[in-house]
DNA sequence: CTCGCATATATGCATGGTCTTATATACCCA
DNA sequence: TGGGTATATAAGACCATGCATATATGCGAG
């Protein structure tokens, strides 16, 4: 649902290839959205067969053909229908938490590694946060750049959050540990 | 993976059916892991047809047979080397984000309704993190207990960062509407 | 007495996602 | 000259997950 959303939003703005979105979802969402090149031909595919979005065949010499899609008027009805749609319920799956949660087998040293190795992803993340975010960092002038800027502000945040957090376990840890 | 930790460390305290499996994993994981009854059991059988765990059928009368499942010694091997491998690299799907990337057709309402449904669902979520927190509120004795306590503070944490970047966002919005 | 809940396991089907591989050409760098 | 990158699409295999459904019985509430 998800991926069809992203899709039909990018082509609401323009035509594109699976190429481009491919390429545009690697430089826009990738920072709370993986895609998988694959996975987007085949949903975009699927757009097509619903006729949410119709396809140009434009050839080209030395490349395979170009297969430019561009949204429906039902395309342009089923994204408003997504996005006005209520929130799906949460379920997590939180792969590092289920390790911690296990992870008193490894003693107190395994425990600090692995705490260890979440902070450095943590940092790292929040550096490739920070640097797109100063990239872009104007006021935004319209609400359009206003909801950009907050999906990439949310995964500051939460990075942050993160990192206070492993300052809170690391101490309550040294405690238990004594 | 994670799921196969979630059994294996289970089974590790105790041998247990995949009744069982699946009442525990309710109890205690599910503020980070989503598990369905079916998946338990699939993921219950590769770990036997693996060799990580053994069955003891034990019949019941008027109750369908009770097939207790213990850890083998590959088993506990199995678990230490999950825990201790690299950290999977992390692969978001937030949709909710999603749906905020591309709000913009929405309107400014349809932008608040969006960030309040959020928020209804980050404020529900605190509050019942905050309830098992209060419940198991003696300072832990063990480390694993602190292991535990710390992956429901990471859940708490979380959720008042995203109700405080909702705030953030919120006023960004006002600002950027006029 | 019936309805729903607890006990207990299991299968079938669909969806979404990941990884790999295939095809074909042009260009640049070492 | 060979290797890597960019352009462009697509199929196959596999895995985890989710939802529905089936079976069979005891027990308590209404």
């Amino acid at each position: 649902m998800s991926l069809t959303i992203a899709l039909l939003g990018m082509l609401e703005l323009s035509p594109l290839s699976g190429y481009d979105l491919n390429k545009k979802i690697e430089a826009s969402v990738i920072h709370f959205w993986s895609a998988d090149q694959s996975q987007i031909y085949r949903t975009l595919s699927r757009l097509v067969a619903d006729g949410l979005a119709e396809v140009t065949v434009i050839p080209q010499d030395g490349k395979p053909d170009r297969r430019e899609h561009r949204i429906t008027a039902a395309g342009r009805e089923a994204l408003d229908a997504a996005l006005r749609a209520p929130l799906e319920p949460e379920t997590p799956h939180e792969s590092f938490l289920m390790r911690l949660f296990f992870a008193d087998g490894l003693g107190i040293d395994g425990v600090r590694e692995l705490l260890h190795a979440r902070r450095e992803d943590a940092t790292g993340l929040l550096a490739r946060l920070k640097v797109i975010d100063a990239r872009g960092s104007g006021r935004p002038d319209d609400v359009g750049q206003a909801l950009r800027r907050a999906t990439l502000r949310n995964g500051i945040v939460h990075a942050e959050a993160e990192l206070a957090w492993l300052d809170e376990t690391e101490s309550a840890l040294v405690t238990a540990a004594r």
